[in-house]
DNA sequence: CTTTAGCAGTCAAAACAAAAGAGTGCTAAA
DNA sequence: TTTAGCACTCTTTTGTTTTGACTGCTAAAG
């Protein structure tokens, strides 16, 4: 489709205007990239990368700028592999190696150390709840009239919730309740802790509605709460040019702000192992000069959640991309 | 003091550039607050005004601008008590009185519901760990090489963490472990859970040190690290007038991304039932335009966390106050 | 002695004008 | 096909003028 002259003008262009936010001219292109060619050459083949779509201008006079297709292009095919240093590999190999208990944990440690290394904003969310399976449930007495739940999941995650009695609870029915619980649901996945549960209780076990009807209640209160959101390095995205445009700035607060826009980024579309949105590419009007890029947690193949980068459409893609494949296998050896 | 005109000027002055965020003139006070004076006499007063200090003035020909000193004293003597309407309160009500069992939980639905109704950045942490003492510890076992360890705290507060071990763990070890550290840490506070606890249960107790030391490792991690910050209505900052200065906008994300900042500013003096931070109060330059004010989550005299509004220095203090005033005396009713 | 009308003086902000400069597209020659 | 050269375009910068909101002071009035 594109020549590789053409490619390597593309490349070229986006790389400086990652660098340079300022939009680029022919002059620059042929005195940084010394791509054997003068540049007015360059100027006849911008004209036509315009004309292809991969390129915008601002205004008449001014230099080129990439467009949402020239991203793409860039992202698809140009894309710099394993664009990290030693340094960096060295960084992130020490900070994931500290001993971690909690995946939770682990996934946190991840979403700053990605931040720190690329200097975009980060943000992690747990896995999806209804895709896990019940391992083990377990109630245990706090006091007298307050219960924890505690659940382990097959991944590995540990849900715990309280739940509070207007009446003393006995060692014994806190026994019948890990027996039920435990005979019911061992292997069913989450979201089958509901009503149905409820009644079955209820009815075949002839166990107290006071009791069970709170319990469930919570239970699925936890269950079906959304995961919680980590973010991580907001601050950095105030160094960038872009952000001296007071709108740019109000979208992007708007964004991390409003935890459905972030949740429903990190939980699309997970086709490739490292998923790119570019701008306009989404349908959100306060997503247009930002880009994500998303990767999932993932051990022995199961799901332990979504790591993503939020930054500018001129985002270093190169670098960005190969820090998370590093860190994505890292996180996959544990 | 300041006499009684003078007083009311300054209310007035101050009421009216906490509305618009523009200086106030002499002519605005004579025509809106109507204090029977000709805008000649206020502007008098207003030079006197200035000279002792509770007003500034950004030019020579501008109108005055409160100072830090002219904040602080409407904060101390002018305030408007009660400055909530019916609706509010409703509103209020109606978020607080949702039943809920844990108080981290409803630590979180005071403070999203505080940012609602000022149109504030609120902030809240939980109580310092160091306060509490242990009411009960228990340990449970998850899988064959998981333990769960429960703190439940003297406050209410529960404390969770897991416990990963290289061997499996029998029922009789975790009998064991309830007993205890249930025996030596009943009543006592939170930190004592520490090494010489670990040495005594080794030698007294004869107990396996490669099950006893990651416990108390874990316990220890958990019972030291900084409690949550929770955060709500960032965005809301971003309408007012003061963030189109990208340095404001800057400093602001800066303050609420630095953890340290925050725990800081909620976890110092707490002489007043309500403490106001007046921007230059503070020694940290990046807080010069902002003000902040927090209150204690009090419940039967307990200390249940910080809650707190960060906003611009021309903030509205009435409301906020009041508003604050109403939440606290609603969470010691709970 | 206090208040107020009136007015000159100040300064920021807005509006306008001119100049500079970066970069393009096109033409014509290599 | 490439490139030098140049006219043209449009933003950015810089400078100038105008406008208008307020003040502080003075002197008269209460």
């Amino acid at each position: 489709m594109l020549d590789e002259r053409k490619k390597k003008i593309l490349q070229a262009i986006i790389d400086e205007y990652i660098n340079t936010a300022d939009p680029v001219s022919s002059g620059i292109i042929e005195k940084k990239y010394r791509l054997g060619c003068s540049s007015a050459t360059i100027r006849n083949e911008m004209v036509e990368l315009e004309r292809s779509g991969y390129l915008d201008k601002p205004h008449t006079s001014s230099g080129r700028v990439p467009s949402a297709k020239g991203y793409r292009f860039y992202v698809d095919e140009l894309i710099k592999e394993d664009d990290i240093s030693l340094q960096e590999i060295k960084y992130i190999q020490s900070k994931l190696e500290t001993k971690i208990n909690e995946i939770e944990e682990l996934t946190k440690i991840a979403t700053s150390t990605l931040s720190e290394v690329t200097h975009y904003t980060s943000v992690s969310i747990g896995p999806r709840t209804s895709l896990q399976n019940i391992e083990e449930v377990k109630f245990v007495l706090l006091g007298t009239r307050m219960l924890m739940a505690v659940i382990l999941t097959d991944t590995g995650i540990v849900k715990e919730t309280i739940i509070k009695f207007d009446e003393d609870i006995t060692e014994e029915q806190v026994n019948t309740l890990n027996f039920i619980f435990n005979n019911k649901l061992k292997g069913k996945p989450l979201d089958e802790i509901d009503k149905p549960l409820e009644e079955y209780i209820f009815s075949e076990m002839n166990y107290s509605l006071k009791v069970i009807k709170p319990i469930i209640q919570q239970l699925d209160r936890v269950i079906n709460e959304e995961s919680k959101m980590y973010l991580e390095g907001a601050n950095r995205a105030f160094e960038l040019p872009e952000f001296k445009s007071l709108e740019v700035a109000k979208n992007f607060i708007s964004i991390i702000d409003t935890k459905e826009i972030m949740m429903d980024l990190l939980n699309t579309g997970f086709a490739k192992d490292i998923n790119v949105y570019i701008g306009d590419e989404s349908k959100n009007e306060k997503l247009k000069d930002f880009s994500i890029i998303t990767f999932k947690h993932r051990y022995q193949d199961k799901d332990l959640g979504t790591i993503g980068i939020i930054g500018p459409k001129r985002m270093d893609y190169s670098k960005v991309i190969s820090v998370m494949k590093y860190i994505s296998k890292k996180l996959n050896e544990k």
